[in-house]
DNA sequence: CTCTTTGCTACAATTATCGTAGCAATACGC
DNA sequence: GCGTATTGCTACGATAATTGTAGCAAAGAG
């Protein structure tokens, strides 16, 4: 028996599991997921605005976040203003909303 | 004027730049930390419980996520029962639960 | 045409994470 | 006592993710 060339781990850790928190968990997880939802959660950004607001980071990430949060759909890359939230992304968006209040509280 | 000699970054990243939400992001971002918090939702977990229940991550990342934590004060180790989330960590658990129900209409 | 901005990629270097094994300490039953 | 099982935690090399810098082609403005 030997091993199985496995084919190759894509999209979203979890996914197969049915139980979708973890999925969602998972893409929320990595690196900038979070920050990229929330620098757009006001208004769109192009993608150098957005590296901009993500204090510089590579490029090569934020392009694979942008990837994986559009095949999530939560973000849609627009025609002229850039990078934006879908709806979903949106709603999505305001369910953690109520971070900022905690994080003010919470301040270290 | 000679390069600084950096006081080498620790802690949670973006934490000096006086937006904690922008430190909280990152560290929730890190790999697993969103995913202990939620599988301390309900009850205390030990180590080794809770690397079960976060199927089999490798020790070393939660050992260090779980110091992250603790030093966040989001979690503590309790006498018996093991790990467990302090008041302020339910507090900001219960923030994000709503992303149970979010998950469950996403489905991908 | 030139100049700028867009989204996006190549590439090597650095980190983070993984997976396995194992430690010391503590608590059990015997 | 003795073995054994569980606890929190760590060492280590291998693998994968992220970083930082540079640059591309396409589209638009002047």
């Amino acid at each position: 028996m030997t091993k199985q060339p496995m084919p190759k781990q894509r999209g979203v850790r979890g996914s197969r599991t049915g139980r979708p928190i973890m999925a969602l968990l998972d893409l929320l997880g990595r690196r900038w997921s979070l920050r990229i939802l929330w620098e757009l959660r006001e208004a769109p950004l192009t993608s150098r605005g957005l590296r901009a607001a993500c204090d510089e980071a590579s490029p090569t990430v934020l392009q694979t976040r942008l990837d994986e949060l559009r095949e999530a759909g939560f973000v849609e890359l627009g025609e002229a203003s850039g990078y934006a939230l879908t709806p979903l992304g949106r709603e999505l968006c305001e369910t953690f909303m109520p971070l900022h209040r905690f994080a003010e509280r919470w301040r270290k």
